[in-house]
DNA sequence: CATTTATTACGACGATTGTCGTAGAAAAAC
DNA sequence: GTTTTTCTACGACAATCGTCGTAATAAATG
C-alpha cells in the first residue's frame, strides 16, 4: 500500500496545486493567471504574483515539511510541477474529514455530501451503476 | 437555508467540539479525560489539561472569530456547549473539501471515500436504500 | 553597451494554531 | 481558619499561513 508520505496541502497550496495538476509544468506567471481568474470568477480577493512565487518556492523548498513541487530552470524561467498525484492528495483529504468529523464513517459522510441536494439525476444514475458493480463481487 | 456564520473548525477545535457534542454541557475536565483517551488509543501525543482550557477559553470568547462555544458557571466548574450543530460543521467541512479538491463534484468526492475499500456491505445496503428513495421521488 | 522589462530571491509582518507554564481563586479537607 | 486540592485565568512562544514589498538578476530592446 502506497509508500506516500503525508502532503496535507493548506488551502493555499492546494489552489496552486490545482492549477498544476491541470496545465503541469507551468511557470509561476501561469498559476498566477489561473488562480486571479477563479478568484475572480467566484468573488475573492485578488492575489499578488509574489503571493504565488514565495508559495510555490516554500513547496519546492520547504522549510520542514513535505516537499510537493519539483522544478526544472530553462533561461531565466522555472517550470514547475506538482509531485504528489491529484488522487493522493483527494484521498488524504477525503481520510482525514471522515476521521476527523464522521468518526471513521465514510458512509455518513457521503450520505451528507449527496443530502446536500446538489446531485444532478447523472451523478445519481452513475452512482447507482457504480453500486451494482460492487455489489456483483 | 440556514442564517449560520461559517465555523471552520480547526483540528484541534473539531477534537473538542467532538466530545462536547457527545457528552454535552461539560467541563474541561471531561474533555480533557475524553481527547486523551482518543489520542492514547490513536498513539498520538498526549495533550496537556492547560491546552485543552486554553482553546476552550478561545472558542468561548473568540477575539475574532465566530464563538463556538457557550458556557455555565455553577460553583467554581463551567460547563460549556457547543454552539454549532454537529451537522452543520459536517456540512460545512464537506462542501469544502468537494469545492477545493474536487472541483465542486460531489460525486467524486463520494467515489474516493467509498472507494477507499473501508465500506462494508451494511453501508453499501445503506446506500443502495437512500439511492432507491432518491430516485422515486 | 545602456536601458527597460520580465522574473526570481529574500525578508518581513500580522494572524492563527497548538502548546504550556505559572499564577490565582474557589472549594474541600483538615 | 489554615492547608491542600482543583480549577480557571492569563501570558508566552514557536510554527505555519497568507500576504507583500523591495531587491537582485537575467533577458530583451534599442
Amino acid at each position: 500500500m502506497s509508500t506516500s508520505k503525508k502532503y496535507e496541502p493548506s488551502d493555499a497550496e492546494l489552489e496552486i496545486l490545482q492549477v498544476l495538476w491541470a496545465y503541469q509544468p507551468a511557470t509561476v506567471k501561469t498559476v498566477h493567471e489561473e488562480i486571479s481568474k477563479k478568484r475572480a470568477a467566484e468573488n475573492r480577493d485578488e492575489v499578488g504574483y509574489t503571493t504565488i512565487l514565495k508559495q510555490m518556492q516554500r513547496m519546492f523548498k520547504s522549510d520542514k515539511k513535505a516537499i510537493m513541487l519539483s522544478r526544472e530552470i530553462q533561461g531565466k524561467q522555472h517550470y514547475y510541477t506538482a509531485i504528489p498525484e491529484k488522487e493522493d492528495i483527494q484521498s488524504t483529504l477525503t481520510d482525514k474529514l471522515v476521521d476527523k468529523a464522521f468518526s471513521g464513517s465514510a458512509m455518513q459522510m457521503v450520505m451528507h455530501a449527496l443530502g446536500q441536494g446538489k446531485t444532478t439525476p447523472a451523478e445519481l444514475e452513475a452512482l447507482q451503476k457504480w453500486l451494482d458493480q460492487q455489489t456483483e463481487e
